[in-house]
DNA sequence: ACTTGTCCTGTCATGCCGTCAGCTTACCGT
DNA sequence: ACGGTAAGCTGACGGCATGACAGGACAAGT
């Protein structure tokens, strides 16, 4: 599908290529979940490869041409959660089981992807259409399915609420927790209560009503 | 309170440090809402503020240390949220007025200062304490009230329900919405039909019932 | 005019950026 | 085996940002 990968200056990689050039994107990734963005430098991520500068710019712009790589990369991988809502039930008991596993795989994608997901965050924020294109992309893998759950559910008994609005809400509070875990516990609610909570929200989000007992 | 402003080599600053100081606060705050935070550099501070990078370096460590600055006063400004919850009544028509005023107060105080408080959230979601502090004071403007206010609306109906878990919940999702109203946008859901759909939310944790109509 | 303390900047060493020419290595056809 | 060709890597370099310092400019009081 995308053609080969090419370096900087035009020239095919070939396999030794290919695995300097994802070494780079490794110690990339390492460093920005050790490092604040605005401090991950070229040379250091170089140094770490065991490699040199100018070897990094073979195969990357800059820093921030590397990074949306790996968000790419990323994003491709967040099309598994569709398959904690699609083809599931919101009936009863059921509904509540499905509701608790959105959240957890939800949150679980989070924790493994955070720092990477934190720079994609920063992007769209300050309006890089590369960065929104790929923050949309790994939500909408949970947005779109679940936009179709709440229009099928509870759209039937309350015409005034717009699915689209219920579920970005959701999705986006679930993300919100995801970045931001550490507020909740300093407000006092325990990190075993959060997800309990967030699938009771969920939950009455989609269906329109508490869950049965 | 905060002693009289010292620069960093322990000077105090007169009237004509202040103002330059300040003009670099200014300057440092416009660059941020035009430029991604990664890019701005001390040396374009300064120029913008018609002055020399050496000159910035008297009165801030570092580009970090003058958001910093920026974003306490920020923080210091964000008291006045708790008066969009604190005294407000929750019941009938009223509470969906207030609810309406919450949400209205909130984006827009987010808007205002939308520039810093993205750096004041990937500082935060990057675990350095200082930028969570500062978060968590903002938030907590609005937080400690809510929570106060679902304890006593919807706490008395239903005891499984964590207060603070829904203020938390509410307030991330304001946030969150406020960050990213582009998302939405994207999902289908009209600016104008954001605010009733938050208003909605927000209404519904705190009373725990439908609106009325 | 002189002193004192504030305020600003020229200058400099250091370090990262980003590019290039040129060297080494691997692959391939003969 | 051998040479050709393209891939792969790096040393070196000009350019720019950083951060520290000493010293000059300026205002205010004596």
């Amino acid at each position: 599908m995308t053609g080969q990968v090419r370096t900087v200056d035009g020239r095919v990689a070939g396999r030794r290529g290919q695995e300097t050039r994802q070494k780079l994107l490794d110690c990339l990734r390492e460093m920005l979940s050790t490092s604040p963005y605005r401090d991950v430098k070229v040379i250091d991520v170089a140094r770490m490869a065991g490699t040199s500068p100018a070897t990094f710019y073979q195969y990357f712009p800059d820093v921030e041409g590397a990074v949306l790589e790996i968000a790419e990369e990323m994003a491709e991988d967040s099309g598994g959660l569709k398959e904690l809502v699609e083809g599931k039930s919101w009936a009863g008991k059921t509904g509540a089981a499905t509701s608790e596993e959105l959240v957890d795989g939800f949150l679980a994608f989070w924790r493994k992807n955070d720092a990477i997901l934190r720079v994609v965050t920063l992007g769209a924020a300050e309006g890089d259409k590369r960065f929104f294109k790929i923050r949309m992309k790994v939500l909408n893998s949970v947005v779109a399915p679940l936009t179709e759950a709440v229009r099928t559910n509870q759209g039937k008994t309350d015409k005034t609420i717009d699915p689209a609005a219920v579920a970005g809400s959701l999705v986006s509070l679930l993300a919100s927790a995801a970045e931001h875990q550490k507020a909740f516990t300093s407000w006092g609610v325990k990190v075993k209560d959060l997800k309990p909570n967030l699938a009771l929200q969920v939950y009455m989000g989609v269906a329109g009503k508490k869950p049965p007992k």
